[in-house]
DNA sequence: CGCACCTGCTTCG
DNA sequence: CGAAGCAGGTGCG
């Protein structure tokens, strides 16, 4: 019923995911873009290490804050966000971006070592294949750790890269979606749409 | 700080 | 449909 996630897919963004430490958290200054993308309005943030936000269907800075309350926020743009931006309309089309053009993006986020942990798992899964949330507890050890691990999924602070939508339940259902059941229904078809 | 209590993108009976 | 199960956040002493 659902895939293992496998580290080896055609369809491989290069994206490095960076733990963001406590002071970094403290001390964060943070470019952000607000942008119109094939699924609505997208908020790209970029920490000085990487991306440490993205979001959908947010028209201010609300989330952003409440995310990272210590960090120095500003309307900036910068390579990464275009970088983002032009990966998010391709990946429509094309499926992920991975040509010899493909932009490496790192991503910078913070959490817990149990929400690192379940992030990594997420960026495994490739490119229009789904698992489901147990498969992902038990990838991180904690195989009843099932709800908590819906929790962290819902937690993960850049959506999209990290594929947080290519989750379902094992009954086969959607499961929930920080930014909207109808979104993650539409992203999840995208990938079907795809050579 | 420590702890009780509550809430979730779940799962199984 | 309810209970199990568990990480994280909150609030109170």
């Amino acid at each position: 019923m659902h895939h293992t996630p496998s580290a080896s897919t055609n369809f491989a963004l290069p994206l490095q995911l960076h733990r963001m430490t406590a002071d970094e958290f403290r001390q964060l200054e943070i470019a952000y873009t607000i942008t119109e993308s094939p699924f609505g309005p997208m908020l790209i943030a970029t920490s000085g290490k990487g991306i440490c936000y993205l979001s959908f269907g947010e028209n201010g800075t609300e989330g952003l804050h409440q995310r990272y309350p210590f960090a120095r926020i500003q309307p900036k743009e910068n390579s990464w966000h275009r970088d983002v931006k032009k990966i998010v309309e391709q990946s429509v089309f094309f499926g992920e971006n991975s040509g010899p053009d493909a932009p490496a993006l790192p991503l910078h986020v913070f959490g817990t070592d149990f929400q690192f942990n379940v992030w990594q798992q997420l960026l495994l899964i490739p490119y229009g294949k789904q698992t489901c949330y147990k498969a992902i507890a038990a990838n991180v050890g904690r195989p009843k750790a099932v709800r908590a691990t819906g929790t962290a999924i819902g937690n993960n602070p850049v959506a999209l890269l990290i594929p947080c939508h290519r989750v379902v339940t094992s009954a086969g259902k959607t499961g929930g979606y920080r930014w909207g059941i109808a979104l993650k229904t539409r992203l999840i078809e995208a990938e079907k749409n795809v050579v």
